[in-house]
Parts: structure tokens; sequence; C-alpha cells
DNA sequence: AGTCATCACTCGTAAGGACAAGTGACGTCT
DNA sequence: AGACGTCACTTGTCCTTACGAGTGATGACT
């Protein structure tokens, strides 16, 4: 190492100095970086080190690297689609889902008979080991090349009040949204956000980069009944997509609070 | 290695294995993994090898490591808190922030003087370099550990039109809602969430674990008025906060879309 | 001219050794 | 009994060496 000494180790030392040289625009987005051997020749350290240094700064998301080719800069780049969260509605009535156009789907979803787990339960509000319909997306957004992971859970209950939706239980949410409101249920949601690392699978599927979250969306149907009628979850990368809301005051007291 | 050979690199079978092994529950969330030694002899590898493997499934996030201690299976925890994005109002009319009362302010915030970036611009439909009252805050919540880091940005010409607002810009958000509510806006907001990895100041800021993604909200505030009035920031754990917001359907046609 | 083998470059994987540094318990000394 | 040093354990850092594997250009062969 020709330079500075400070920060700990040997390794955080070139990280950090090459992080500098990124930041300080020395390495465009996309540029390639020093090959291996040229950042051992500058910073006179082993390879373990530096390829610690590059796994360091690939963790962070800020470098990509490519078997054979090198490392480069990642492009800061924001997510290239915004998903709009709103539920809109026709002024026949019927349902639109804002981003609804833009998505594709990969495979024809075939529904299945399946049961709430501990999670899911609790926001159903249900115990565990109900049965329930589940139908399984995998979207695809054309354009950008984004893809995304959606599940519909109904739970047989409900189901059955709605006789067209146990027949089709593999329907898109917006044509699930209308069943329940010729039945006479005013509907709202309730969305609960989360951001976590993929699990291996996740990863492959949804073809993430490193270093990449991913936006984990629970929304749940309500009625004007008192239980919840329809889960579903969305699961997209974070390197591809935000999320858009839309907040109108509104007086009811705060509540809710769960820790 | 003592087993199977199929997915590719030794490391990525060991890896699966220790995976395997906690999916399977044969080590309980926060009991301790075997040791480096213990690894290197159950799957007669060496210790690179195996260091890889732990490296790997720390940056999914599955185990946590302490240096001197040992690795440890990390509780899927579900975050401890959630952030009820909506925001309400008392029956006199003043605002509540639902989580307000949670948050508890590390220092004393200052005010300063700043411009708009390209980002902060877009969002506040403003050009780069515009002049404006910026506010940060590091929040904490005591009960669960919680931190975040608030932003508020206003804005000059905002701030003049609002006298109180000019005179202290430091106020916490529901303070200068009341305030544009007087000045006889009528306000919305719109929210925009991504998930990203932390740049290291906010790893340290938040006092992030390995493998941990942060949420990085901008709300926006809106008036009657056709131009964006305030605009907060918001970047929190991921590992602690999930978000929650409550939908209504609405008769506007779908419209956004960015890339 | 077109096809394909080769080569030089890249990063990926794996082993071995050595020492530093954090942690906690045990045992000795005061 | 209490304080403190030591020691055995843990992971962290760093080096050397070697080979495997993906990529693209060069050049020879057909």
């Amino acid at each position: 190492m020709t330079e500075i000494q400070r920060p700990g180790a040997l390794y955080q030392q070139v990280a950090a100095a090459i992080r500098e040289a990124i930041l300080k625009g020395e390495f465009a987005p996309g540029a390639p970086l020093p090959s291996e051997a040229q950042l051992i020749e500058r910073y006179k350290v082993s390879r373990p080190t530096v390829r610690n240094a590059v796994a360091a700064l690939r963790a962070e998301g800020l470098i990509e690297v490519r078997h054979g080719k090198g490392s480069f800069v990642r492009s800061d780049g924001q997510p290239s689609v915004t998903l709009d969260r709103r539920v809109s509605r026709t002024s026949e009535g019927r349902f639109v889902m804002p981003n609804g156009a833009v998505w594709d789907e990969a495979e024809e979803p075939t529904p299945y008979r399946s049961h709430t787990t501990t999670a899911t339960g609790q926001l159903l509000e249900l115990g565990a080991e109900e049965a329930l319909f589940g139908c399984d997306r995998l979207l695809t957004d054309p354009a950008s090349g984004t893809r995304a992971m959606h599940r519909t859970l109904i739970p047989f209950e409900v189901a059955e009040e709605i006789p067209l939706l146990a027949e089709a239980p593999d329907q898109r949410p917006a044509s699930a949204y209308w069943l329940l409101t010729q039945a006479g249920h005013k509907l709202w949601w309730s969305e609960t956000v989360r951001a976590r690392m993929p699990l291996p699978d996740e990863r492959t599927a949804l073809q993430l980069p490193d270093a990449t979250p991913i936006l984990h969306l629970a929304r749940v149907t309500h009625g004007t009944s008192g239980r919840p009628l329809i889960l579903e979850e969305l699961r997209v990368g974070a390197d591809r997509a935000e999320l858009a809301y839309r907040i109108t005051a509104d007086k009811e007291p705060a509540r809710r609070a769960r820790g």
C-alpha cells in the first residue's frame, strides 16, 4: 500500500482509495476499473487483499464484476420503473391497476390450494394452517426488463361467499376486486413494505445483480365485512423498481404498533 | 468436502450445506454455528474455503459473525417497528404523525441553507442549484433501538410566502403542515419508496448489521398551489422497520411512468 | 474469405502458512 | 475476596502459489 495508513485494515484502505476515486469521477459509471493485476501493482498488495477490497465495494453495490472481463463502476442509476401503488376505478366502476399495463405474465398462472403460514395467517387475521387458494405469477416488464413475483392468496371462507371467485381463483387482482365489489363490498387496502436481501431462488428468478435488495410488499384487501378478503404479495428487485404512494390526511387517531 | 458435489464451487457446496442445516432447524436462530476449525474438519476443506462459504451466508443475511466469538444464526426476525405512513389530523385540525410519538431526536436539529441537486430538484419540480432550507435529524426509537435519518427541505420561494416557516425552518414536519394549512393550503402528499444498500456513513450512523438494506423514502407535500411545498427524506434500516400504507380507490385515470 | 484453434487477458477457486486481534474463563497473586 | 495476567478459543488480516474458467482478439489453416 503506497498511501494512507489510516482506517485500519489494508484491504479497507484499498477499498476506500478506489471508492474515493470513483466518487471523484476518476472512473465514470460503466467504465472499467483497473484489473486485479494493475491494482496489485498500484497499491503494492497481494491479490487476496485486492480481491477483498473489490468484494467490499461489490457488497456496497458500487461496482459490478464480470468474469473474464473486469470490474465496472455501477451506474448509481435510479430505478427505471415507478410502481404506482394506487388503485383506480374507471368511470364505469371497474378497477384499474396503474401499472397493470406494463406487466406481462411470463407463464400461464395455475391456482393451487394451500394453507396459511404464521406470517400470512397474521396478515389475513386467521390462524395458521387455514385453507386458502393461491396463485403465483412471474411478471415482467418487457420495456425495462424488470421482473417481479406476484402471489395472490384467498381464504376458502371468502371464496365460498363469492361464487365466481372460487371458480376462477387465478384471475388478476382487478377482477377479484370487481367481483367483491359486485358482492356488495366497499373496498380499501392496507399495504406493508419491507426490504431485505433476496434468497438464492429469488436471486435467480428475478435475475438480480449482486448487493441488490428486494422490495417485499404485502397488500391486504378489506371490504365491508370485518375480516380481510385477499392477500397479495409482490417481490421486486430494488435496483429496477421504486414505489409511489399518494397520501391524504384522515381524521382517524393513530393506532397500530408492533414491537 | 464429504458430501454432495452438485452445484459447482466447493465453497458454494459448503454454504449450501450450512444453509440447509439452518433451514432444517439444526441450528436455531441465535444459536452459534460450528467454528471455522470445526467446519474445516467437518467438510474437509481449507480455511479460505470455509471463510468464503461463511461470507456468502453473511451476504445473504442468514448469519451474523462476531469477531472473537463465532458465527450465529440470525433470527429471521420481522421488523420490530411498523412505520405508519398515514397523516392524521386531530379533531381540532392539527396534524399528527402516527409514529411521531415513538421518535426521539438524538440531537438538537440545526437548519442550514443549501441548494437542490438534480435528484431533489426533480422531486420539488425545480431546477438544480435552487436555494432552499434544509434540516437534518437523527431519530431514534428508544424502545426498539431503531434509528433513522430524517431530512426536511423547503424551497426559499415557499418559505418566503409563509412567514413563520422562514423564521423556524427547523420545526417538525407536523408544524410546517399546520402553518401551510393556516396559509390556505389543502395538503396532500406523494411518497416514493426505494431500497438500496447503505453507504458507509449511513451504515455507521444507523448502526446497521451486515447485509442490511435501507428503506429510502421521499415524501413531497403538495398544497393548493401547483408546485411542491416540502420535501422530506427518511432513511431507515430495513432490518428494524417496515412501512404501512392505506389505500383507497380513486377515480383518476392512471398516469405517471419514468423510464 | 471464412472457420476455428490458440493465446493472452480477465476473474474465480482452492490450498497452505503465519500472525493480529477480540473474548471469556481460569488461575494466580495481592 | 478481589484484581489482574495469562491462555485457549474465536474470527480477522495478509501473504504465496497454483490452477480453472470466461472472453475476445489474433492468426493460421482450410
